[in-house]
DNA sequence: GAGCACTGC
């Protein structure tokens, strides 16, 4: 865009330019910057009233990314605010002309209504077929049936389907070009064609098979022609018969043309080489038949198409809003996509398109349009970049569409867990009581919104740089945060021959994943330890094609990793002062203690993710406990949930596991495990567990590396309270903690000057953790002391006496004879 | 022993 842009208006990149998330080509001279919603949401955060600029533009508000979305409320507020400082700034909104009701009459969002300024589109008109009847399920049946008739009877001109998946694509494909194969008798023709040009040298090619084609465009007896032939091949299906496709093919091939066809595949997981093929002219004398998902309908525009088969159809990923448990389901898309669907077949010319759904189901069934993003997935992330704009009350921001206040709610108590927000604070004042409490960011908080991944993975990187682990975490946080890093799915094989490749890739590549997996701590690192030595040793060898094909990694996605991880590690070295790392493309494995660290800092970004395994039924269990076989249970969710097969740890089943999260398909199923031990669970994941009171056997100490009351408890965590065998913690900060401080101190064991008292003492140290210890003037007189100015460890006792040199002074004379006394206030503070 | 649409920081 911003190199036509400059050419169009005579000028250089340096003065229209451009920047996304991995690049740009800013200068000082810039004066036209076309940019994505991400990065200029984060100029909001460093500049708030962007002074740099004098217009913006947001394009494509229609789509209604939860980033535009953001962006037009937060612009709701600079633009006024700009022109009470008398610097202006327009603003100008650009949306399909059909949505944008949900900006202008807003009244939360624009006090004033804006001005719409109408601009007719550029298409060529676009007639729109309905089917008379909506079939109840194949519709994948349905549109190869509509495939071969535009086919056999239409002019020349692409055709355009949508269907709903990679399986879809392929399964539409296969179909097809058995039906219309294009090697063999296409290569024939071209041979033909090819001598028929040296032959007459004429200049004029005729053109393959022109007759066949009905010149003159469909009209309604066609159509209904061509219904009633729907009819009964549908009812010959009725009567039982399975094999709809080789009926078809016989019925075509008997009738119709055999005109090969040219059908490709196209979806966004698709390699590069292979989706650019849609954009390559077909062979000669074929027709070019693309199988699309929803890429095709925004993100990819293919040229020629004149007929669109649209399927109505569309799969979209679903979040339960309390559990997190997330679901792809199919269903009809909104009128919006399918306009936008057909408005594909009128981009070089008046165009078809054929729905595969009765105009009564788009009337009644279709919704105006899709959702709002915002609303269809968790919030967290929003909620931390919003509470680091300091917008703290995120229910009065206004948002074109306003999250609802469960995912809000859910948003935030993740964050409060994670340590990113404070806790709510509940206001004491009557009529705020109703309110929702207000949790405001931490300082943690503000590390963590600076990494651009999800608060989870934010909190490992924030944590990440103790004991050297950064660039181990940097890799792994790059790695889930890109999806698809591993093929998991395969189109179905043609041949037996591809079958039995796919069988042995398999093979192969669960042998390398459990090599990569390893031994001991790098084994229970479980899936992340696969994905950082997939992405390790693709770097290592230069992360090429071949590597990435060999071991099952998807190339694109590596790519991605590979700058994730630069961005990552360039924001760690801003943020975080003592990180210092490189990016080091021949990262060694960690070794057997990092990655045992390593699974420590997984468990506090994921401590909401923690399962437990079911104990194994008995043989004569009933049917609720049959189905706990292999099962875990986890902290949100009543039934039980299972180690998806892709699993490095499927088999090894450890006892205690986090996830990084839970899909639902034929069981719920829970993915990119590593296995924990539970008496981490207190000490990383504390907001979750309930701590008992200290235990007296073994007795609390005083740890002088750490500076720390040390002692031993037992905890339960998660709302179905399993038991957390007893682990040394710091003390809980209480009375009592400074009571045994204040034993370890006269003990000696915090500054080593009071050491040489403790033998003419005149009362135990040990008094002072006693019950009866109120009893005794001196003990409540030390503890008084202590509370009064914090004192509960080395360090803060240092900065007492650092105030007050004569602090505690006297209280100690009253714990040793007088004799001493002109001695220990010629000495104190104690301190060496 | 499974089965994932799409995009932005």
């Amino acid at each position: 865009m911003s190199n036509r842009v400059a050419k169009e208006l005579n000028l250089t990149e340096r003065e229209v330019s451009y920047q996304i998330r991995y690049e740009g080509n800013v200068t000082p001279d810039t004066k036209i910057k076309f940019m994505t919603d991400g990065v200029l949401l984060k100029e909001v955060q460093k500049d708030f009233l962007l002074t740099k600029y004098s217009v913006v533009i947001i394009d494509e508000a229609h789509e209604r990314s939860v980033y535009t979305d953001i962006l037009i409320g937060l612009l709701s507020r600079i633009v006024p605010l700009r022109n009470k400082q008398g610097n202006r700034l327009k603003l100008i909104i650009m949306s399909a002309t059909l949505r944008v009701e949900d900006f202008t009459e807003n009244r939360r969002l624009f006090r004033i209504e804006p001005p719409v300024v109408k601009v007719d589109s550029r298409q060529f008109p676009v007639t729109i077929h309905f089917n008379k009847r909506t079939p109840l399920e194949d519709y994948l049946g349905e549109a190869f049936k509509k495939v071969c008739k535009i086919h056999r009877t239409l002019p020349e001109g692409g055709i355009l389907v949508f269907v709903t998946g990679q399986q879809e694509v392929h399964t539409l494909c296969k179909k097809l070009r058995q039906t219309f194969p294009f090697e063999g008798k296409a290569e024939q023709k071209l041979k033909k064609s090819r001598r028929k040009k040296k032959e007459s040298k004429t200049e004029i090619l005729p053109k393959i098979n022109l007759d066949n084609y009905s010149i003159e465009p469909v009209d309604e007896e066609a159509e209904r022609e061509a219904d009633d032939s729907d009819q009964e091949i549908e009812d010959n299906f009725m009567e039982g018969d399975d094999d709809v496709t080789s009926q078809l093919g016989e019925d075509l091939q008997t009738g119709g043309t055999t005109e090969p066809l040219y059908v490709l595949p196209l979806y966004s997981l698709l390699s590069k080489d292979k989706q650019s093929k849609v954009f390559d002219p077909p062979p000669k004398g074929c027709r070019l038949c693309v199988v699309a998902t929803n890429v095709a309908e925004t993100s990819l525009t293919i040229p020629d198409i004149k007929y669109v088969v649209d399927t109505g159809k569309v799969k979209t990923k679903f979040y339960d809003k309390v559990t997190g448990v997330s679901t792809f389901k199919i269903t009809w898309t909104s009128k919006a996509s399918g306009n936008q669907r057909a408005g594909r077949a009128g981009r070089t010319g008046p165009g078809h398109c054929y729905r595969l759904y009765s105009s009564a189901v788009y009337n009644d069934d279709f919704e105006k349009f899709s959702l709002a993003e915002i609303i269809r997935r968790p919030v967290d992330d929003l909620v931390l970049q919003m509470k680091y704009m300091n917008i703290d009350r995120i229910v009065n921001f206004p948002f074109p569409t306003p999250p609802d206040d469960e995912q809000v709610k859910a948003a935030e108590t993740l964050l409060v867990s994670l340590g990113a927000l404070t806790e709510p604070i509940k206001s004491v004042r009557m009529k705020d009581l109703k309110k929702t409490p207000i949790t405001k960011i931490t300082p943690l908080g503000k590390v963590m919104a600076c990494f651009p991944v999800s608060p989870r993975y934010a909190k490992m990187l924030a944590l990440g740089h103790q004991h050297d682990l950064l660039s181990y975490v940097v890799a792994i946080v790059a790695g889930l945060s890109v999806q698809e890093v591993f093929v998991e799915m395969q189109k179905p094989p043609d041949t037996d021959q591809e079958q039995d490749d796919f069988r042995s890739q398999i093979q192969y590549m669960s042998q390398v994943k459990k090599l990569w997996a390893g031994t001991g701590h790098s084994m229970l690192l479980g899936d992340l330890m696969v994905l950082l030595k997939a992405i390790g040793s693709a770097e290592y060898q230069g992360c090429t094609i071949e590597f990435c094909q060999k071991h099952g990694l998807r190339y694109k996605a590596m790519k991605e990793v590979r700058k994730l991880r630069a961005q990552l590690t360039n924001t760690v070295n801003m943020v975080i002062p003592d990180a210092n790392i490189c990016l080091d493309p021949k990262l060694k494995p960690p070794s057997d203690i990092q990655a045992k660290l390593i699974r420590q800092i997984i468990l506090a970004g994921l401590a909401d993710h923690v399962a437990r395994r079911f104990p194994d039924p008995p043989p004569d269990a009933d049917e609720t406990l049959k189905k706990r076989k292999h099962a875990y249970q986890c902290t949100e969710l009543d039934e039980p949930v299972f180690i998806h097969p892709f699993s490095v740890l499927y088999k090894q089943k450890p006892e205690f596991i986090v996830y990084q999260h839970i899909e639902e398909t034929s069981k719920l199923y829970m993915k990119g495990i590593s296995a924990i031990e539970s008496e981490w669970l207190p000490v990383y994941a504390p907001s979750f567990c309930t701590l008992s009171k200290p235990q007296e056997d073994p007795p609390p100490s005083y740890d002088k590396s750490k500076d720390q009351i040390r002692c031993h408890m037992t905890s339960t965590f998660g709302r179905c309270c399993w038991e957390v065998p007893s682990v040394d913690l710091e003390y809980p900060a209480n009375l009592d903690k400074y009571r045994w401080f204040a034993r370890f101190l006269l003990e000696g064991a915090v500054v080593p000057g009071m050491k040489k008292y403790v033998t003419m003492l005149l009362s135990s140290p040990s008094t002072m953790v006693k019950s009866w210890a109120k009893l005794q003037p001196r003990t409540e007189k030390l503890l008084k002391e202590l509370v009064a100015a914090g004192v509960d460890s080395k360090e803060s006792l240092l900065k007492a006496w650092q105030k007050d040199p004569k602090y505690l002074l006297n209280t100690f004379c009253q714990w040793v004879p007088q004799s001493k006394h002109t001695e220990i206030e010629m000495t104190w503070p104690p301190v060496k």
